[in-house]
DNA sequence: GCCAACGTTGGC
DNA sequence: GCCAACGTTGGC
């Protein structure tokens, strides 16, 4: 099999994510500055398994909530796959969880890696205006999820808008 | 700051 | 295992 095929294969299989964050805490710039980051603190459980499913690679679009505007404000990639999140053994922390132990974790995170932030942002009143995205999983109403499934079709489309702005 | 929607907890 | 009460998320 040729490189080019393999390259194909990778891109077929690696999956696309939406990651919540209020920018106020974590924003894409601090992402920028410090290129990777554990992406600690997620305390839902549908959230969390989808974090264990992530593969090193898969596209992360980063999304900044309770921010005015909320939106898109870059890419990330997964860097690695889910290890248990430190925090909910620290007592110190505000995500320290009393029935996890070393031994048996509840909680787990992957570390994410900068990829770029978009010259123009894209707001969740852009996403809601444009049909071609009415099916992401972060409008649809009552969605509060802080990790969600994005189809590649949509990530694509996202991407391409994001390149279409900025000229 | 309000509140709708959803998740979690705990009594029964 | 039901469900009321409570807590949290996150847009507005």
């Amino acid at each position: 099999m040729s490189s080019n095929n393999n390259l194909y294969k990778a891109q077929k299989t690696s999956k696309c994510w939406l990651m919540k964050t209020e920018p106020d805490v974590f924003s894409i710039d601090d992402l920028k500055k410090n290129k990777t980051t554990l992406w600690e603190g997620v305390r839902n459980y549908q959230a969390r398994n989808y974090m264990k499913e992530m593969q090193v690679g898969d596209s992360v679009i980063f999304y900044h909530s309770s921010s005015k505007p909320s939106g898109v404000a870059g890419l990330a990639t997964v860097n690695k796959t889910a290890v248990p999140d430190p925090t909910q053994f620290n007592k110190k922390s505000e995500y320290f969880d009393p029935k996890a132990t070393q031994e048996k974790p509840i909680w787990f995170c992957t570390e994410v890696k900068f990829v770029t932030k978009f010259n123009n942002f894209i707001s969740l009143e852009d996403i809601k205006n444009d049909k071609n995205l009415s099916e992401m999983v972060v409008i649809q109403k009552g969605s509060r999820l802080s990790i969600q499934p994005v189809s590649p079709k949509d990530f694509e489309y996202i991407q391409q808008l994001s390149v279409k702005t900025t000229k």
